[in-house]
Parts: C-alpha cells; structure tokens; sequence
RNA sequence: GGGCCUGUAGCUCAGGUGGUUAGAGCACACGCCUGAUAAGCGUGAGGUCGGCAGUUCGAGUCUGCCUGGGCCCA
C-alpha cells in the first residue's frame, strides 16, 4: 500500500507554481476607473508634490497650452495630453517636484458661432441681446466643455492639479489678460492702425474667413486707364490699363502692381472696329501699356480692330496719374507702381489696380512697399473710404454719399449706385477703355447670404519694429526682443527654432483688435482729440480692480465714469473691442506661472517646458513669446517641445468624412485608456504619427508581453521577504548578469526620460521584458524556483534579482504605464502606498558587470547552436521537449569555452542534462556558420524521468521517481506540512 | 505656389562623424511544451532602406531632382 501510495504520488502539490491573484488579462475599461478612484481618494497629484517637496526636491514647471474649451477631445488632445504626463509622472519618479496645471482656452469666435446659432434657431438676433446676456451663455457654454474635457483627459490617468485648473475667462484671469495689455498700453507698444477686413454691410459687421461663403455673381468689369507721369521714357504719353470687378475701389486707388517676371509692352491703336452700335472709347493714336501675352485680349474687349507694338517697357520706379484727377484734385496725388509676385498674366492686363484700403494683397504689397514709397515721396495713409454702410465717407471726392450695396429694404445686398458713378466719372475723364460685365465667385456672408466688401476698418495693432528705451528691452525692438529670445530657448526637435525664427523674423505688427464680443477686452481709453489711449495708472488699476471682481463683462456693462477715476469722461471714447484670443492664451504665463495659486506651492517662471503640437510655432508658442517679450523681456519657456499630428493607418489626415477617424473615447471603452498611453509611448512623437486597427492591435501585444512578465513575477516572488534575499556576492552569474542588466537599463531610463525619449524607454523594456527575463532568466530559473527547497541559495538568489528587476520596472514603467503599474505594485505590497508615489531607486554600481555581459553574449552563441541542433531532433521526432536532450557540446575556441566555467552546461541549456568539451568533435555534429567552433551532438538524455522536476537523470529510480534535489525538497516540504498541521 | 518636416520588413521602431551578407520587438508560418496556458520556449520566412541621378574605391547614411504624406502660410 504505502509504495503503491508513492510510486502514485503526485508531486504537483509540493512544486512551487507561480501563485498570483494578478490576473493574466486585464479588463483595463472596467480595472482603470476603479485605480482613478482610488487616486482621487488618496489625492495622488498633490500627495505626491506634498512628498516632493518634504523632501526638498527641485521644482521642475510644466506649463499646460490650453486646448479650447468647445467639444470632446479628439485623438490629437488625448497625445498632447498624455504625452504632458509622460512628462508629469517621469519628473515625479527622477524625484521633481513636477508644477502642472491644466487650463482652458475660452474666448473667441467659434464659442460665439454656436450661442448665435442658438439664438437664430430661437429666432432672435444676435444684436438684440444685451451684451452681458450673451456674454453669459458664451460662458455657460465654454464651462460646461471644461468638465466635459476634464473629466476626459482624467479618464486618461492625467495627473495635475486638476482642482486648480486654470481657464482664460476666469475672472482673475481676465483681469490679469486685461493688466497685460495694460503694459503693452504703458510702454507705447499699441498703435491704431488700419486693416482691410471682410465686411458685410448688410450687418454693418467684420467677419471672419470661416464665416464667409462664395456664390456665383455678376460683377461689372471695366480696363481703366492710368496716365505715365514719369518713369521709363518709352511710356511717355502712355496710358496703364488696368482691368478691375469693382470699379468702386477706384476712388480708394493708391498704386498698380506689376510683376517683374511679365514682359509688358507699350502698344499703339491703328484702327476701331466699325459699324458698332455705340462709339468706342479707344482711338488710332492711343498707346496702351499692359501685359504682352494678354494684348489681344485687351485690345479685343476695346474694339480695337489693329494696332502696333511699339516698344518694350520697364515699370520700375514709374509713377501714374490717378484716372479721375482731372475732375477734381482730390486725386491730384502719384499713383505709384510696385512691384508684386501677386501678380499674374494669366488674365485681365497684367497689372493691378491696387486700393490698400480694399484687398489682401493689396495692403500686403502697399506695407511691403514702404522704403519704396517713402523714395518716390508718396504719402503712405491708408484711405479710409466707405463707412459700415458701404457709403462714400463725405471727403471722397465726387462722390460722397453713394454706396456700393444697398442695405435697406428690398433691395438689401444689390449693388448701390456707386459702380455706375464710377464708369460715368471715368468715361468723362476720358479714361474708361472698355466695360463688360463678369459671372464669377464671389465672397458672401454666411448668414445674411448678401455679398461682402474689403472694408478698411480701424484696428489696434503691437508694433513688431519700435525700439523699446526702457530697462526691459534696452533700446531693442519687440522683434529683436523676441528673436533674441528664441535663441535663449532649447527646442526639441532642434528644427523648430528655425521654424519659429523664420516666422517671427517675417511676421507683420501683432493686430490684437477684434469686433467682437467673447472675448477679453481692450480695456482702455482714447483721446477722442489726439486718437492717443489714455495712460493713467491709477485708471488701469482700477479697471483691473472691477474686472478681478465682477468679470470682463463689467467693462461693457458699466458707464465709462464707473473707471475713470476723476477722468474728465465726455473726452474719452471707451474702446470695445476684444482682444485676439491668440493675446489671452499667450498671457497664460503671467497668471498661471507668476501667480501663487495657493500657499505653500512654489511658483517659478519660466517653465521649464511648453509641449504642444508643431502647429503652435504660428500659435501658442509665438504669442506667449511675443507677449512675454513684449512684458518682460525674454520667453516664458525654457525649452520648447512639439509633437506631430495624429495621422490615419495610411498615413492620411483623419477627417469625420472620410471616415478614418479614431475617437480616443471609443479606445478607452474597447481597449482602455493604457493601450492609447502605450501605443503614445511607442511612436516617435515628434514626427506625425499613424494609428489604426492593425497598429492598436500592435500595441495591445506588446502590452500583453509586459503584463505577462510582471505577472510571472509576482507568482515567482509569493511570500518574498528581504529575509529571503542574498548578498551580491552570493549571486550565480546569470543573476549577477540580470542585475548589470537592471545597471544598464537604470541608465538608459533615466536618460531617456530627462530627454524626453519616451519610445526609448518602452523599447527597452519591451526588448528586456522579451530577451532577457522572459527567454533567458525566467526559462533557465523555472526549474530552480519550481523545484528547489525554499531555502536554496539558488532560489533565493533568483527570487532576489525578480523582486530586484519587479521593484524597477514598475516604477521604470510607471510615466507610461500608469495604471498597469499601480496594479502590479498593489498586488505585491497592498499597504505600501500609491506606486506614482515612488522615486526610481538608486542602483548601486556595484551591479555594473562588464565581464558577466561578455559572458553571457558568449554562452547564448552557444546557446543558439545547441537550440538548433534540437530543433533537427524535434523535426525528426527523436525529441519533444529540451529535457529528453543531452546535447554534447564541442567548443573549439577557447574563450567560447571559458564563458562556461562555474556554469551548468545544462541548466543553461534548459536539458536534462548536458556535456562541454573543449576541442573539435566528429564532423557529422551539428554547425551553424555565424557560430564557428561550436559542434552540437544532440543525444537523448539517458535514465529517467523525476517525476516532480521532470529532468532525466541516472539518478532517478523507483519507487520515488525522484532525484536527488527533488527528494530532498519533497522531505523538506512534508516537514514543513507537518509544522503546519 | 512658398517655408519647415517626413517616407527603413505586415505594424512600431534602431541604424554617432558614409565601410563587411541592413537590425530589434511584435505580428506571421512551422515545431515543442501543457506545472506562466486566450500563456511559455524554439526555428524560420519577410526589406530594390519612396524613386531617379550624382559625389565617392564604397551611400540607408552626403548632394540634386522627382514623388507620396504632414504642419504652417499664400
């Protein structure tokens, strides 16, 4: 009976499986939430700065770009995001004290969009409603996508002060966007100038381009005439043809633009066309100056019937007679010519007639001009010409009053009288040529559907070129300031200094006037005699003082009185309009940074980092600079870093019609918030990135290798204590290797992350996790940890290396794996506080060790040949598993031979067992070519099979089918029951 | 159209100052194990390094052009 009991008996019981409640799949949708709550409960981010700076560690600032508060983040919000707690947690666990405050973009246009697409849904108008009425729902409505944002960037494990979390129209804030603009105000940087802008004057309103459609119209077309006055003398007693659709903007006409690169000519009319039914306005005699390739044309729309190409001509430097000047000298002034790459000859006359007053173009070339103009002493103002009902201003001359739409009554949007007053005008000038009418696209206002003009309007602007007499800036310019500047600031990558450079080197004045109404205000006073803002401290701190209390509202809503402290107010025009949006983000530094939010929380700017995507170089970056060094002299940032943008699988842009998108919501529901952490961790950040099916699907195996391995370590490590652990001398190679390994990486990590290579990190893990643990130290010490009496060295010294290895990786993990992290770490020491609570441990150089890494490259060359020769035995089905092996190895070269001393060849190899000998063997061994002097003879091992640890050994025999370690441990296991019971 | 960036195996990435048959992890195929098991081990098959031309004894690495893609402008 009893040999029967243990010939039968089954050892399974007395091995030492791996014994873990971490399960093996994670069900992160469901496990994340439940690790957010307990984060919240322990109030993680301030726990862990209380921790900080206890310690007295050094402060390291994160400044947040805040993304506008208007929809659900998309995947482009959830990389920057998770890409700032990548930052966030990696400065935690190198033991910073990390400043990171999360904040929101309110003001602005789109926000106004959907409150006034409410109210036309309710059928009122946006101008009937009381400002501060609007204002509000503006407000109501940025507040509620905070917590709607907030709650999803939490769900991601961001961690910041989430509880002070900053938003642009705080009052506070708004009060301190306010005092900004005040210094700008005080230090004379603001100059009113002058702008064309879309204007409906239906709606007596600017727009903006998103607001504007185009339509098919019918515009009136006419080639003018503009005398040579003087110039290249081949154009004398000349005339420039240009060809417009708007004859209105002639009134408002400063210059005509040519191209350098169009060969024009100076042709002579022979004949007109006959038997027309009306008298042309061309002459034989007349001589037209216009384009080469478009001659005939010209001469085709003026019933020319021949004429003659005289000579060539060079427009530089020529100047022109205004068309209407012989009717009245209010166009008595030069017209000059610039030269322009706007320009083209494809059609009209090769020139343009260019009114700065009234288009893109021509205000771009008319400032671009200005050494030019100011050589040929032309007076450089630009007209104001039409008001807000497009209506002559009364100094136009001859014709005052007339507009360009009508905007009253049925015929609101067709054309007013001032077109035909034109062509009549220029028809008596004697300098119409030709007219004809034109269907072409047309820009239209979105809401009213009536047409649009290019309207100078009056705009308040941050000179880019003053010098700057105060201590500040030292005599230097805003530009020079703010180039200066970006060469004070690191960029990663190092391209977007240039981009930034390149930009702000080339950048017109900052124009910061918006007619609007959510916005911050430029809250200030003008001189209603000079124009000149009114500066008065004491006012401004007062306007300051109202608005950190009652909200920017306040400036509308309250009487101009209300702010001018003894101010005489009947000499003042209070300014209402708001500021550009870009003027409120680019303050964020001045009251997030420089601001103590709370006692007891340091404070520090500049920051150490802005991290935003590359399209900020035109945004966020460049209006903090500009406003910081405009305010105080140098950037808010000491180093600047950018992320690329989120592309489909193939690379394409994801765009809601096309169907490519990937929603970070319906990841986290499907995968988990980890997956979309760990797939940011893997890709080069700085370059655009793809995502996808396929690639999500990359990225949960790789998740699932790291989960694996953390959890064959928390079952090899059940019921480690540091009693159990042993000294690095007591260590076997394999585990001194392992622990240079940890040396290496500890290294590595640290680096990686101060540099902000976070696919560096993941890599290194992924690579560790896979060749080192998993197919080497694992594999090789599962026998030992399975098998060996709990109190073998071998054991306690593998034990020791995975509690080692267990205690780095979750912590070398944590920036990016979060969750997974807390989890692992929780399991293994359920009271020991939150893991982002933990600093990377030092690791002694001790466990730096060249030679066992020498070593082991040596012994896994071998390891390689052996492998082969058991995968031929495998094939040919004279083995299964490495432990029916008994390879006999062959080492020729000598120090391959010498990496095996003090190892056991078969515990290395993973067989039974296992035969080293130095020296050739016979010919039929096995080779591989990248392996010389190695020869393999894969012998079955012989004896028989433990029945516990599963090696065939000699030593094995009835009736226990143990072997001699085996035995031992089973003896040593049934005492320890006994004890037990 | 302009400025800047970018294109290495199915996927994600390595490949200082140009130098032997271009690497890794995953996925894939095949085999093994069944005491990490929707796991583990092993073996293998995948690349004209976007294309063309040039510099060079020699280029994935340098230069030019072309092409695909992206960001910002016009």
């Amino acid at each position: 009976m009893a040999d029967d009991a243990e010939q039968t008996r089954d050892y399974r019981e007395t091995v030492f499986l791996p014994d873990t409640p971490f399960p093996m799949r994670a069900g992160l949708p469901k496990l994340e939430p439940q690790i957010l709550e307990k984060w919240a409960e322990a109030d993680l981010y301030r726990a862990v700065r209380k921790a900080r700076q206890d310690a007295g560690a050094p402060l390291f600032v994160l400044h947040d770009g805040p993304p506008y508060a208007n929809g659900a983040i998309h995947i482009g919000h959830a990389l920057n995001k998770i890409l700032k707690d990548f930052v966030v947690r990696s400065r935690f666990a190198l033991g910073f004290d990390v400043d990171y405050v999360p904040g929101w973009d309110c003001h602005g246009l789109p926000i106004e969009w959907k409150i006034e697409e409410q109210y036309r849904a309710k059928g009122r108008r946006k101008d009937d409603v009381p400002v501060a009425e609007f204002r509000a729902e503006c407000r109501a409505y940025a507040d509620k996508w905070i917590g709607e944002q907030m709650r999803e960037f939490q769900r991601l494990g961001i961690t910041g002060d989430w509880a002070h979390r900053y938003a642009t129209m705080d009052y506070g804030s708004e009060a301190a966007i306010v005092a900004e603009f005040h210094k700008f105000v005080a230090s004379g940087q603001i100059f009113r100038g002058s702008k064309p802008v879309m204007w409906s004057p239906v709606e007596r309103t600017a727009l903006a381009d998103a607001e504007v459609e185009y339509h098919d119209h019918v515009s009136p077309t006419i080639w003018a005439k503009f005398p040579v006055q003087s110039g290249d003398e081949r154009a004398k007693g000349a005339a420039v043809v240009i060809w417009t659709t708007t004859p209105w903007t002639i009134p408002a006409n400063r210059a005509v633009s040519y191209n350098p690169a169009i060969s024009y000519g100076v042709f002579e009319v022979e004949a007109i066309e006959q038997d027309l039914p009306f008298e042309p306005w061309a002459a034989p005699g007349d001589r037209l100056i216009v384009a080469d390739k478009l001659a005939d044309e010209v001469m085709k729309a003026a019933k020319v019937a021949s004429f003659k190409r005289v000579s060539d001509v060079d427009c530089d430097r020529m100047v022109l007679a205004h068309p209407l000047a012989a009717l009245d000298d209010g166009f008595g002034f030069k017209v000059p010519m610039l030269p322009g790459e706007h320009v083209t000859d494809d059609a009209g006359t090769g020139f343009v007639h260019t009114a700065p007053g009234h288009g893109a173009d021509d205000y771009l070339v008319w400032l671009k001009s200005r050494q030019l103009l100011t050589e040929l002493g032309v007076d450089q103002t630009i007209p104001d010409t039409v008001d807000p009902d497009s209506a002559y201003y009364p100094h136009v001359p001859l014709f005052p009053g007339l507009k360009v739409l009508e905007t009253e009554g049925k015929k609101a949007g067709k054309f007013g009288p001032a077109n035909g007053a034109v062509m009549e005008k220029l028809i008596e000038a004697g300098n119409l040529l030709a007219r004809g009418r034109l269907e072409h696209s047309y820009p239209h206002s979105w809401r009213s559907k009536a047409p649009v003009i290019f309207r100078n309007t009056p705009q308040w602007f941050i000179r880019m070129d003053a010098a700057l007499e105060d201590a500040v800036h030292g005599g230097k310019t805003l530009r020079q300031t703010a180039l200066d500047a970006i060469d004070a600031t690191a960029f990663h990558p190092a391209a977007g200094k240039n981009r930034i450079r390149t930009m702000v080197e080339g950048r017109p004045d900052w124009l910061i006037s918006r007619q609007r109404a959510w916005g911050s205000p430029l809250a200030m006073f003008v001189d209603k005699e000079t124009g000149e803002p009114l500066r008065d401290e004491a006012v401004n701190a007062r306007i300051v003082e109202v608005i950190a209390a009652e909200g920017a509202d306040a400036w509308f809503t309250r009487p101009a009185e209300d702010f001018l402290a003894g101010q005489d107010a009947s000499k003042y025009e209070k300014v209402e309009d708001i500021l550009d949006v870009w003027f409120d983000s680019g303050s964020t530094h001045s009251f997030v940074l420089e601001n103590q939010r709370e006692p007891g929380l340091p404070t520090h700017s500049p920051a150490d980092l802005y991290l935003e995507g590359s399209d900020q170089h035109r945004g966020w970056f460049q209006s903090s600079l500009l406003e910081s060094s405009g305010t105080r002299g140098r950037a808010p940032y000491k180093a600047v870093l950018t992320h690329g943008f989120t592309l489909d699988e193939k690379g394409e842009k994801m765009s809601k019609s096309l169907g490519n998108t990937i929603e970070p919501q319906s990841v986290i529901k499907d995968s988990g918030a980890e997956i979309l952490r760990l797939w940011a961790g893997m890709v080069d950040y700085a370059d655009d990135q793809r995502i996808g099916k396929t690639i999500l699907q990359t990225t949960t195996d790789a998740y699932r290798k790291i989960r694996n391995t953390l959890r064959y370590m928390l079952g090899a490590l059940a019921g480690f204590t540091d009693a159990e652990a042993l000294p690095l001398e007591d260590m076997p190679p394999l585990e001194r290797f392992i622990l240079h390994r940890l040396w290496e990486l500890d290294r590595d990590v640290r680096a990686a992350y101060e540099a902000y290579a976070f696919s560096d990190v993941t890599r290194a893990m992924i690579e560790f996790c896979q060749n080192e643990l998993s197919s080497l130290f694992f594999d090789v010490r599962r026998d030992s940890l399975y098998c060996d009496r709990p109190d073998a060295l071998r054991r306690r010294a593998a034990r020791t290396v995975m509690d080692a290895a267990f205690e780095r990786l979750t912590i070398w993990l944590s920036p990016l794996m979060p969750f997974t992290t807390e989890e692992a770490w929780s399991t293994r020491h359920p009271n020991a506080g939150p893991n982002t609570l933990r600093i990377i441990p030092e690791t002694p150089a001790a466990w730096r060790n060249d030679a066992e890494a020498e070593r082991w490259a040596k012994v896994q060359a071998v390891t390689s040949v052996v492998n082969g020769a058991l995968e031929i035995e495998r094939r040919e089905k004279r083995i299964g598993a490495a432990l029916e092996a008994a390879p006999q190895v062959a080492v020729a070269e000598a120090a391959l031979a010498q990496a095996f001393e003090g190892l056991d060849a078969a515990e290395v190899f993973r067989t039974s067992q296992a035969e080293l000998q130095s020296g050739e063997t016979a010919d039929e061994a096995f080779r591989l070519p990248e392996v010389p002097g190695v020869a393999v003879r894969p012998f079955r091992a012989e004896g028989t099979k433990c029945a516990r640890c599963w090696r065939v050994l000699a030593e094995v025999s009835a009736p226990k089918f143990l072997c001699v370690r085996c035995d031992d441990a089973v003896e040593a296991w049934d005492i320890g029951q006994g004890a037990a019971a």
